[in-house]
DNA sequence: GGGTCTCGAATTTTT
DNA sequence: TTCGAGACCC
């Protein structure tokens, strides 16, 4: 066992040693957590673990392809392929496909994602003649997503009043009714979302124990990637699987919490010792990654979190170099400064493009550095936006594939019955709708019915829908004879699909008939694969399986290095030599969404540190003090996050501004108010700007990157007209609503120019500081 | 049924 | 500003 785990330091050795009783690796950014789950199931095997009876979960595919990889080297792929291995998703449409039809779901289930699942409540909600400017989708989606993930089915929904007064609250009376709906029209479909797979694998073990001991009893031993991101579904699944050899380790750190949004609940991984009293706790504290100064930077900012596991980072890598903090004027500013840097590096320290990572919070912050490379002749790489299967042209393929394989699939259905055109148009559709929910069966069976049942449709519309069904039938029969690849390609060609594309000679075009090439080149590689091992299925159905779960595909590598762009959240996992944080801005990052509470503010804390410890060697935190946002120029003040880092660890350019910039163009264009004396704009520039020069004058100035609070921010005095929120006339003891978090009770008014700030007790969020300018308030009739 | 226009909304997004 | 959805027109 030694000599297997002799390449581990000694808190990674014990924690991989440790195969017994549950167990809680806490690691620390940079730490070798990988290696470490790596190791533990090497030498769980090497102690004689059957491989079947290990399972270890993971968040992302790439997480779980890598893990593969690594323990393919260590233990040899032959046995490596044992292992169960994959996202919680992926795992448990696996079972589900094998157990669903105990909870009435066939084997060859769909899968919706995000899309198929709005589309499905878009329909419901006007069918149901519900106000859609109320019922909006995306809202709606959420908090069923919510639900789901808290185990609250639509029954479970009618007997908790709260949530309901919640909804109503919110105007949504009716979303146990949509819920319910949804559900129901899912099922019909024998189609699952993605919290379905979670929810129904709770389902299943609740409602099935011997189910539940099978999965026990195979299961032995448990291994939870990212444990700080599970949700109390992926929990309660793990508690289940766990309960009856406790075989259980999770690994994951608090402190890299980013998705709470997404259901993620950090008391899981904060709790895991109450949950099982005898658990042995490790801590990878090494931080392997980062210099001295970037990690000491980093615990000095996160120790400003109030919930958080103690744990002590340390390296013993070099000192390094300070952290650049950086003022620009404006954002496209700041693009030029990161450009400028890279650039500089580049040359003075021989360094590759691909060495730099540009992090950012939001998606639309990327046009900047976009704007500056490409003036600078720099390549680049935006991760991030559109996944190859989520583009049109890859989806409307694959929706004739899932209805191939699952008729009942109704997304995919409304999807291509009229596409290419057919002639069957909304009022047919519309008619077939009406007569499957009378009849409670699938859509498809009222297509196959077109002539045979009453409804209204005309004769030749009718028959095209009959032969589109045929048509459908007829992939259904070569599925059974050919392999995937032969399948999808008679399929594309047979359709008119890869016809009407290739009619379109746009480069937009151009490009999506060539990603139905791609994914055509993809199905064929996983023909080939499958043929491969012995106990492979090439056909149409196992590749859907495979597809569906899948979000991005193995990122082409290109031999070009390029600077890599991409939001924080998705550079979790990665690391880069050379790392620049832009956009530090107070109501940027963090969020001013996230401004509101201690736990939100908390989790952008969490969010910067993800950020600031992916760096390895050099790190850059760049902000602006005027930004373009939302079309219109707004002034912005720098991040509350910079203050909390130690100065010791840093070096700040604020750089002098040019005596020319008195006025600049684009500020007296946004803010040119005549009555407004605009000395402050410029010294409060020149303010910042003073501190700048390191030896001259005597008593160094404290960093300062707030403005003095008697300055009145820029912009407000011209801004602050009349939006609804400040015309509430709100005093203490109101009743109002507000989007996010539902009814609540005015306790305290604080008026200002820009309308001020409101205490809001809410019924179920807890209290709240609202600025009005923002809060969508309303009053409560 | 498909194209064009206007309006409105606009964190983060592992599956 | 930009993107997408929905209304509207041909």
């Amino acid at each position: 066992m030694n000599e297997l785990l002799s390449g581990l330091n000694p808190a990674q050795r014990k924690a991989a040693a440790h195969l017994n009783g549950p167990v809680m690796v806490i690691a620390g950014a940079g730490s070798g957590k990988t290696r470490v789950l790596t190791y533990r199931i090497a030498h769980l095997i090497a102690q004689g673990a059957d491989a079947f009876q290990i399972l270890a979960l993971t968040f992302t595919n790439k997480a779980a392809r890598e893990m593969k990889d690594r323990i393919a080297k260590v233990i040899g792929p032959a046995e490596a392929k044992n292992v169960w291995m994959g996202t919680f998703h992926s795992i448990f449409a696996r079972i589900l496909r094998v157990e669903g039809e105990r909870l009435g779901f066939p084997s060859n289930f769909t899968i919706y994602d995000s899309e198929d699942a709005q589309k499905v409540l878009a329909n419901v909600i006007k069918e149901l003649n519900l106000d859609k400017e109320i019922y909006k989708t995306k809202s709606v989606a959420s908090r069923i997503s919510a639900y789901k993930n808290s185990l609250i089915t639509p029954k479970a929904y009618a007997a908790r009043a709260d949530l309901q007064e919640q909804d109503a609250s919110a105007r949504m009376s009716k979303l146990g009714e949509v819920y319910t709906q949804y559900m129901e029209r899912c099922f019909r479909a024998g189609a699952m979302d993605f919290d379905d797979l979670l929810l129904k694998t709770n389902e299943l073990f609740a409602r099935f124990p011997d189910v539940l001991a099978k999965y026990q009893d195979r299961f032995r031993y448990l291994l939870v990637d990212e444990y700080q991101d599970t949700n109390h579904a992926q929990y309660l699944i793990v508690k289940a699987l766990a309960a009856r050899f406790e075989n259980v380790c999770v690994v994951g750190d608090d402190a890299q919490s980013i998705y709470s949004f997404r259901g993620a609940n950090i008391r899981n991984i904060l709790n895991f010792q109450k949950d099982y009293p005898d658990a042995a706790l490790y801590k990878l504290e090494q931080n392997y990654r980062s210099t001295q100064r970037i990690v000491k930077a980093a615990n000095v900012l996160i120790s400003h979190n109030k919930e958080q596991l103690e744990k002590d980072v340390w390296t013993e890598n070099p000192l390094g170099e300070k952290i650049v903090v950086h003022q620009s004027v404006s954002d496209s500013d700041e693009g030029q400064y990161v450009a400028q840097t890279i650039f500089d590096l580049v040359h003075r320290e021989h360094r590759g493009y691909g060495d730099f990572a540009i992090l950012y919070r939001t998606n639309a912050q990327s046009r900047s550095f976009e704007d500056a490379l490409r003036r600078r002749n720099i390549p680049y790489q935006i991760y991030g936006g559109l996944s190859f299967y989520q583009r049109k042209e890859i989806k409307d393929v694959l929706a004739y594939v899932r209805l191939t394989v699952n008729a009942s699939d109704e997304e995919a259905l409304r999807r291509v019955i009229n596409l290419p055109g057919r002639g069957i148009g909304d009022t047919t559709i519309a008619r077939l709708t009406i007569a499957a929910n009378d009849r409670q069966v699938p859509l498809w069976e009222a297509v196959r019915h077109a002539t045979t049942w009453e409804l209204g449709i005309n004769r030749p519309t009718a028959e095209r829908l009959v032969a589109f069904a045929d048509l459908i039938d007829s992939y259904r029969i070569i599925a059974t004879q050919q392999d995937a690849f032969g399948t999808v390609e008679h399929i594309a060609r047979t359709s008119g699909l890869v016809k009407l594309l290739a009619e379109d000679k746009t480069p937009e075009g151009i490009s999506r008939y060539e990603n139905v090439q791609e994914l055509l080149n993809g199905i064929k590689d996983f023909v080939e694969q499958q043929s491969q091992t012995e106990d492979g299925d090439p056909s149409l159905g196992a590749f859907l399986q495979d597809v569906a779960l899948l979000t991005d595909r193995d990122e082409q590598e290109t031999d070009e290095p390029k600077v890599i762009l991409m939001t924080i959240h998705l550079a979790k996992g990665l690391e880069f030599p050379v790392v620049f944080v832009v956009g530090m801005e107070d109501a940027l990052f963090p969020s001013m969404m996230a401004m509101n509470s201690r736990s939100d503010l908390e989790e952008e804390r969490r969010l910067f540190y993800v950020a600031l410890t992916r760096a390895e060697q050099r790190a850059f935190l760049t902000y602006a003090r005027v930004r373009y946002r939302w079309g219109k120029l707004i002034d912005c003040e720098p991040s509350r996050f910079l203050e909390e880092l130690d100065e010791e660890h840093l070096d700040v350019h604020v750089p002098e501004l040019p005596k020319s910039y008195g006025v600049p163009r684009e500020l007296r264009d946004a803010f040119g108010d005549p009555e407004q004396p605009r000395t402050f704009r410029g010294s409060a520039a020149q303010k910042m700007g003073g501190s700048t020069p390191k030896a001259t004058t005597p008593p160094p100035a404290p960093i300062r990157f707030r403005k003095p609070e008697n300055l009145k921010p820029l912009g407000q005095a011209s801004s602050a007209s009349g939006s609804p929120a400040h015309e509430l006339n709100l005093t203490p003891g109101i009743r109002v609503v507000h989007d996010r978090f539902g009814v609540g009770t005015v306790t305290e008014v604080e008026p200002a120019a820009d309308g001020g700030k409101a205490t809001i007790q809410f019924d179920n969020a807890g209290e709240k500081k609202l600025l009005l300018k923002f809060a969508k308030l309303q009053l409560l009739a």
